[in-house]
DNA sequence: ATCCCGAGGG
DNA sequence: CCCTCTGGAT
């Protein structure tokens, strides 16, 4: 997709959804870190739900590795995963303070060291908290970035590097967010809604009219 | 390529 | 009932 469609594409974007909510703001980079640990395969709002009782008993890397596996586990039960999470996070504490003194490194490589921490947790962290110019690619960019031509067929890597290249600096934080809602409530995985989507004429996707009829 | 592993939606 | 969810590690 040529840079001018990418264009169209967040202009378009930009007037459907108006007011981007800004993402649930956490106390310490420490909370950020293990609620996006958290979010793997579950919904925000499950993930929202947990964090509250969980940074209540347990807000820094001291008191959650002081909290433990099992402590862990009994505020966040009812998420999916929830046994390698809570071992994640724990781990995650425990290395916290052995190896940086108990803050979040604001570096690439110390981030994907972490226990349950990969490309996209890193990069959420980096942008978020450190002001780095990064997408955090997901399964609804990912899903988007392929359909509407950003990235044709590739890799999440290909995606993240395509709208960098594409998003000016200053607006990455709203893309971000444009796109996760995108992909959350119209361009959705199984049954998107072609009908009435704001992208569909600079969309690049052969599939989208079959959609469009489906769909209203 | 597969496992982890539960809730909520279509 | 089946699928999907703001993944990461093996």
């Amino acid at each position: 997709m040529d840079p001018q469609n990418i264009h169209r594409c967040f202009a378009a974007l930009r007037a459907a959804i108006p007011e981007p909510k800004t993402e649930l703001i956490y106390h310490s980079p420490f909370q950020l870190l293990v609620a996006v640990v958290l979010s793997a395969q579950s919904t925000d709002k499950a993930v929202n739900a947990c964090t509250q009782t969980l940074f209540a008993a347990a807000p820094t890397p001291d008191a959650m590795a002081a909290l433990g596996e099992d402590g862990i586990k009994t505020h966040i039960r009812r998420l999916g995963l929830f046994n390698a999470k809570a071992r994640h996070v724990h781990a995650l504490a425990q290395q916290l303070l052995a190896l940086h003194d108990g803050e979040v490194p604001a570096d690439r490589k110390a981030l994907e060291a972490l226990p349950g921490v990969g490309r996209k947790t890193a990069n959420v962290v980096l942008n978020t908290q450190f002001g780095h110019p990064t997408i955090a690619v997901d399964t609804h960019i990912f899903r988007v970035g392929n359909r509407i031509g950003i990235a044709p067929g590739k890799t999440p890597l290909a995606v993240e590097q395509a709208l960098l290249a594409a998003v000016p600096t200053e607006y990455l934080q709203d893309a971000h967010h444009l796109l996760i809602l995108h992909g959350r409530y119209t361009c959705t995985a199984r049954r998107p809604h072609c009908g009435h989507c704001p992208l569909f004429q600079c969309c690049e996707w052969t599939d989208k009219h079959q959609w469009a009829a489906k769909s209203s």
